[in-house]
DNA sequence: GACGCTACTTACCGATTGGTAAGTTTTAGC
DNA sequence: GCTAAAACTTACCAATCGGTAAGTAGCGTC
């Protein structure tokens, strides 16, 4: 049960990184947590950028692979709905790795898109067709299922990262009692949302 | 329509910290953009946090304050949907200062907690207050209420800081279509989780 | 036991960071 | 038109940033 120190500055970089963003960690501070000089960590990884890049490698490695593992092959609503259910218990089980993919998000015009890197590509791509192919769904814009499952999907990652906040709000009862009621409603959301299938608005803007 | 120094300081500095962070920006980046030292601003800010201090603080009061114009007397699951569809809009005007918010969200275990602001609290308190107020909801545990509110905002806020990454993955064309389509099913959304209610899911984890 | 390889260390570098000190220009009030 | 405050500037600072250079300690291999 050996880590390697590679392994454990990734480990490391990943739990800062999620924290407190690329900027706000320098690579001495994820060193010094493991009791090393800073250049021990430019030994295994040439630059900072190096060691942020193979950390959002894996974990989007990671991620698309869980998705892939959670993926049956009929689609139902309820099959979708029960994707999203595990996709939250994910988001849960892996906090970090939910809160250095939204910044990463947030910090896409600068860093990914010099990259290349895009994540979410796939992984939404996937979702969106399975929502698509439903029976309801099928016959109308493409669009329109691209809306709702961004929004079924913001609502799992939204209140990934949200944690801290709300405890902090609400107490850590209340807290435990939303976290319990989540999925539940999570499931319920998405089937009252996918069964109903898209609508076409009157009401424009 | 003259705009003091110290307003323009507090447009630039939104703008950059919600691109790049609070970490991401230099004090000497926002003035140099306004052709100024960085003693210039330490003039009008004594410190970097105090500026983003203020900042915060006024997009804070500014969200608060559209939220309470939003807010219509009687409370219906059409007027709650109505709400998160102007919510949306919101965020689409705004996007800079939904984007910082997010940031804070991720940040919230370091600055905020010190800081004591949880620009959320209030607001997401009142909507919760009005979903758990409608008849179907009324007699459930209030944490369902929560879930199903902080869902419904995950759905908008999520959305509102994907912009650059779904134009990016979808193209500018797909990315219209899907905008054009989001406030529609959003009010679907909304509608079908407000109207059906909690759900006692017997699936426990 | 010289070899080379991996895993580190100390020493150092220029650039940039937030912030202080001290002065100068501009503006406004009387 | 003197004065004082507000709005700046240049000069400077210690600390920290990411990264380079040049070692050294340990370790298996032939």
């Amino acid at each position: 049960m050996t880590t390697s120190t590679r392994d454990k500055l990734l480990a490391i970089g990943l739990e800062q990184f999620s924290q407190r963003g690329f900027d706000g960690v320098s690579i001495a501070s994820i060193a010094d947590t493991l009791g090393l000089s800073k250049q021990a960590l430019l030994h295994h990884f040439s630059s900072k950028e190096k060691l942020y890049g193979e950390i959002l490698a894996r974990i989007s490695g990671e991620f698309e692979g869980r998705v892939a593992a959670l993926t049956p092959g009929s689609d139902t609503p309820e099959s979708i709905a029960a994707l999203l259910v595990g996709l939250f218990e994910d988001s849960q089980e892996h906090p970090q790795q939910t809160s250095l993919l939204m910044r990463e998000l947030l910090d896409n015009s600068q860093r990914a898109q010099r990259a290349g890197r895009w994540f979410l590509r796939d992984f939404l791509a996937g979702l969106i067709d399975r929502v698509h192919a439903l029976p309801i769904w099928r016959d109308h814009p493409r669009a329109m299922a691209e809306a709702a499952a961004y929004q079924l999907l913001g609502a799992v990652n939204y209140f990934a990262i949200s944690t801290v906040t709300l405890r902090a709000i609400f107490g850590d009862e209340e807290y435990a009692a939303m976290h319990a009621a989540f999925p539940g409603q999570l499931k319920a959301m998405a089937l009252a949302t996918l069964s109903a299938g898209p609508i076409m608005d009157s009401t424009s803007e």
